[in-house]
RNA sequence: GUGGUUGUAGCUCAGUUGGUUAGAGUGCUUGAUUGUGGUUCAAGAGGUCGCCGGUUCGAACCCGGUCUUCCACCCCA
């Protein structure tokens, strides 16, 4: 009996229309990513799960998809463990595969595995799909695809700052215009931490100090108690919940918060750095702001971090993020390996796009011109005229069968096709062809004999 | 992973305290118009009411399970 066919919870199946939208982006990012020196790679769709296990925090390892060992894999557990009935211990003897999570820790294990045929600093950019096995929502997929550009082997700051100009000139051309890249720094956070006297709660701190400007001052301090930080920790934190001014003068205040704390000022510094640079070399249409309760969750950022929001009135989570994260080869066996790098969430400013209607006009039209077909003797002629055009970079195609002529119509509409060229038995005894507008309506006569796409 | 929400024609949605052949708009096919689309008019096709089970003489409607959607957490792109 047939079956009603389904796709997975949190997958999408993407239509003409949806194709060339989502390639327009690409594109976009790619070329930019291009100009920026960056080059491509690809890593396979699944890694060994002891390459992603324990990177992304122990919330990070519950949403990754695992691949369950082929053959008979249980007949290869020891009784204790399968007797355990614990997913915890099992899970890890009969699925040694996981779907890749995300593209930064898979490039980390590229650049350990090819350290010797890379030049450093090397710049990759890397497009390609990542699973998680989230409960989907709004914007929130189980597959969706990341836009990665990374540089390892670099400690400068201006890494950081071209990281920006890159996020300024992907948004700008696409036409999003307003995104916020907001930027922090992990130093500083840290530092914090030390000085409030909350070190071993570094996590729980910037988790809650995160959602301050979600749920508001007294929640987050709330969430803070819960977590076990003392109330005369969160008292010393009090500047932080009223930090306020421009970038130069929050950063004036956390001078005065941080200044016995070595790696604060550190943190202090690095901003400094990166801010007045961006400033000094401008930007065209994105803004550069300082949240110092920017806390991303995932753990190996060491230095900056980046999150980019959509422009206000949008709903929509971080469109992008980033950040330095200086040991992160460490894992694999190399050290002292600094990398920096930014994502761009390919799914969620497609979203933001369309609801915004950015995408240009044009951008899904398939078909330029259609050839009506009268018949056998007309069509070959319409096909030499299809020919020509299609060689000059015209897509053009020719309408298969001689219907009527109002169902040709009708479908030249519906592709959405600007052009539609008439040669029927009138036309083909004068050596013409009739090329309709279809916007407007209007209609001309043209010569065979001339190129074509002088008509356009 | 926790709590809630949604599912009826290709699409957007109605649907009476449970009662014969389940509706609308839009889209689709055909005709008015045998060489002119987007407007109009007429006719027609299209649904195992997400799926499985239960209650009932009888279920789109009530109950249970399951899948899916969206939302709030969690987390994140």
């Amino acid at each position: 009996m047939a079956q009603k066919p389904s796709i997975p919870k949190g997958t999408r199946d993407f239509s003409p229309a949806e194709v060339a939208k989502r390639n327009f982006i690409i594109g976009t990012i790619k070329e930019q990513f291009e100009l920026f020196g960056f080059q491509p790679i690809e890593t396979p769709s699944f890694e060994n799960s002891e390459t992603l296990l324990g990177k992304y925090g122990e919330e990070g390892d519950r949403l990754i998809f695992k691949i369950l060992n082929s053959g008979d894999f249980i007949s290869k557990v020891d009784d204790v463990t399968y007797s355990s009935k614990k997913s915890s211990s099992l899970a890890p003897k009969i699925t040694e595969k996981a779907l890749r999570y995300d593209l930064t820790v898979p490039f980390a294990r590229y650049v350990v595995m090819h350290q010797n045929e890379i030049d450093f600093p090397f710049k990759r950019y890397q497009i390609q799909p990542v699973w998680r096995a989230d409960r989907p929502q709004k914007g929130r997929f189980r597959e969706f695809y990341q836009c990665d550009a990374d540089i390892v082997g670099a400690n400068s700051l201006l890494q950081e700052v071209e990281l920006v100009q890159l996020y300024d000139a992907v948004f700008t051309n696409l036409g999003l215009e307003g995104t916020i890249v907001k930027m922090n720094n992990r130093k500083v956070l840290s530092g914090i931490a030390e000085v409030i006297g909350a070190k071993q709660l570094l996590v729980d701190f910037t988790v809650a100090l995160d959602k301050l400007d979600k749920i508001g001052e007294d929640k987050v301090k709330e969430e803070m108690l819960s977590k076990g930080i003392s109330e005369s920790a969160i008292t010393k934190a009090a500047p932080l919940f009223a930090m306020a001014g421009s970038a130069t003068e929050q950063l004036e205040q956390l001078e005065t918060l941080l200044q016995d704390s070595e790696m604060g000022m550190a943190g202090i510094h690095e901003l400094k750095k990166i801010l007045t640079t961006v400033e000094e070399l401008g930007l065209k249409s994105a803004k550069l702001q300082l949240d110092v309760t920017l806390a991303r969750g995932l753990n190996y950022y060491t230095g900056a971090i980046f999150e980019v929001s959509a422009p206000n009135g949008v709903t929509m989570g971080s469109i992008g993020g980033g950040g330095r994260y200086d040991d992160l080869t460490g894992i694999f066996g190399l050290k002292d390996v600094s990398g920096v790098g930014i994502s761009f969430g390919l799914d969620r400013i497609y979203l933001v796009l369309e609801e915004l209607n950015l995408f240009p006009k044009a951008v899904d039209q398939s078909l330029q011109v259609l050839c009506l077909n009268f018949g056998q003797k007309e069509a070959l002629a319409a096909l030499k005229l299809v020919s020509k055009l299609r060689e000059q970079g015209i897509k053009a195609d020719l309408y298969p069968s001689a219907t009527k002529v109002q169902k040709q119509f009708k479908y030249a509409d519906k592709r959405n096709v600007p052009f539609v060229i008439i040669i029927g038995a009138e036309e083909l005894a004068r050596n013409e062809f009739i090329l309709k507008d279809m916007a407007s309506g209007g209609q001309k006569s043209c010569s065979l004999d001339d190129n074509p796409s002088s008509f356009f």
